[in-house]
RNA sequence: GGAGGGAUUCCCGAGUGGCCAAAGGGAGCAGACUGUAAAUCUGCCGGCCUUGCGCCUGCGGAGGUUCGAAUCCUCCUCCCUCCA
């Protein structure tokens, strides 16, 4: 029994940025067949990430609607890099690494997409072999003018820095992948809204009806903050390493959410909970109001995410381990057990080195100095300090990291 | 094709012969304060050890000048801008 269109349209529309045009996207979705989504994913990332999730949420909305998601991995594309004027032209990836990324791709999305109406597909299987005249084809269907119009690109002509021709090819390509698809709708992140236009304009040219276009809203990083009470901070991306991995453990998953600023916590349950809209305006309503701590909805939209890319199981205990570590500042259960030999005693800065808590042994003497270590629950300011040997100590060297640093009596 | 500008420590960016492991900012780490929040303040921020006003590595690459070079000279590599 199909969803009446109206009422999909309703639930495509919740959370968007944009949708081009509410009137096209209805009128196909009345036409009753099942529509193609695509969605292009960049190849060199396969570490998803919650940035990922706001718009694979959407996907999996379409596909639970009764459309097909084509999960498009620009492995073709990915040589280029989406132009930001940073980025350099990447060399290919091997078909093996292709073929990696593809399959992690699939494990990690699969947490939240439809497998059943998932069809997963690369780029390079129609643009590696796109000849010249169908390149010529494809340049002709858009302007200069036109491309400039490009926040990057107009900004780059505007400080007379250098745009290579080759970064014009990567909306064109993209608009491509549209064309090759007969894609009706284009998902994207808003930050693409750019490429997914270019696509309609593309389409038409090859005289087939446009996409449809949604966006969703970008995800701020772990290290966004709080600027005149606006949320200031770079998307959430690999590169910036400011994100939290489907596949982080539940630990580090939790203390990675607990780390961020009061409030991008907003944002995050506007993006990624489970909560509806009036849900999430209570818990605000309440922590405005003083009824309840700030740190406490933290943990609650921490589990929430650790138990739904883990279980809530593992969320709970990870919940009781933060709470141990880093509230009662106690060590873990498990720390990592070191063993080193040495005949004499052994300088603590070396140790700390060689235990893996700091870069090396300059750096551990700096630590030191500067009062972050701790022997057996005790600080160690004295940076020639140096342990014993047929013994066994708790090194704690900042907030959390530890080693359990067994020195053994070495023979001569 | 012609003219000019540039390459500095993780990033940006000072530095035109010794006082430079190299200003300043950012990032990062640590301490204080906390809710391991954030903001703020403070310190650190190449490596090694026999911890010494010690040694080594370091300013695109290779040579050279000099008692001494990130700073001067030569060649090379790469990048950018303007003109055509």
């Amino acid at each position: 029994m199909p969803t009446p269109p109206e009422q999909q349209l309703e639930v495509i529309r919740r959370g968007t940025v944009d949708l081009i045009s509410e009137k096209e996207l209805l009128a196909r979705l009345q036409s009753g067949r099942p529509l193609t989504v695509k969605v292009g994913f960049d190849p060199t990332a396969p570490d998803l990430h919650l940035g990922h999730t706001v718009v694979m949420r959407k996907m999996r909305q379409f596909q639970d609607l009764g459309h097909t998601v084509v999960f498009l991995v620009g492995d073709f594309t990915g040589r280029i890099g989406d132009p930001t004027g940073r980025s350099k032209t990447r060399p290919p990836l091997s078909a093996e690494e292709i073929a990696r990324n593809a399959e992690t791709y699939k494990t990690q999305a699969f947490k939240i997409l439809d497998p059943q109406r998932t069809v997963l597909r690369s780029n390079s299987e129609w643009l590696a072999s796109l000849d010249g005249a169908a390149l010529v084809r494809l340049a002709a269907q858009y302007t200069v003018a036109r491309m400039l119009e490009r926040d990057d690109f107009a900004k780059r002509v505007r400080e007379q820095r250098p745009i290579s021709i080759h970064e014009f090819l990567y909306p064109l390509f993209q608009a491509y992948d549209s064309v090759e698809l007969r894609c009706d709708v284009e998902l994207g992140g808003q930050d693409q809204l750019f490429n997914l236009v270019v696509g309609r304009e593309v389409m038409k040219g090859y005289g087939l009806a446009p996409q449809c276009i949604v966006t969703v809203p970008v995800l701020e990083g772990t290290d966004a903050r709080e600027e005149d009470g606006r949320i200031v901070g770079e998307k959430m991306s690999k590169s910036l390493g400011n994100t939290v991995a489907l596949e982080d453990p539940p630990d580090e998953m939790f203390g990675k959410l607990m780390s961020i600023c009061d409030p991008l916590m907003w944002r995050y349950y506007e993006l990624l909970s489970e909560l509806d809209a009036a849900a999430v305006r209570a818990l605000r309503d309440d922590v405005a109001q003083g009824r309840a701590h700030p740190r406490d909805v933290k943990v609650r939209l921490a589990r929430e995410l650790v138990g739904r890319f883990h279980d809530p199981a593992a969320a709970a205990a990870a919940a009781g381990r933060f709470d141990k570590v880093h509230r009662g500042g106690e060590a873990p259960d498990e720390v990592p057990v070191v063993s080193l030999r040495s005949s004499a005693p052994l300088r603590l800065s070396r140790a700390i080195a060689q235990a893996g808590l700091a870069a090396s042994g300059s750096d551990a003497q700096r630590l030191i100095q500067s009062g972050a270590v701790e022997v057996d629950g005790s600080r160690v300011s004295d940076k020639d300090a140096s342990l014993a040997p047929g013994a066994s100590y708790l090194v704690k060297v900042g907030k959390r990291r530890f080693a359990r640093v067994t020195v053994e009596k070495e023979g001569p």
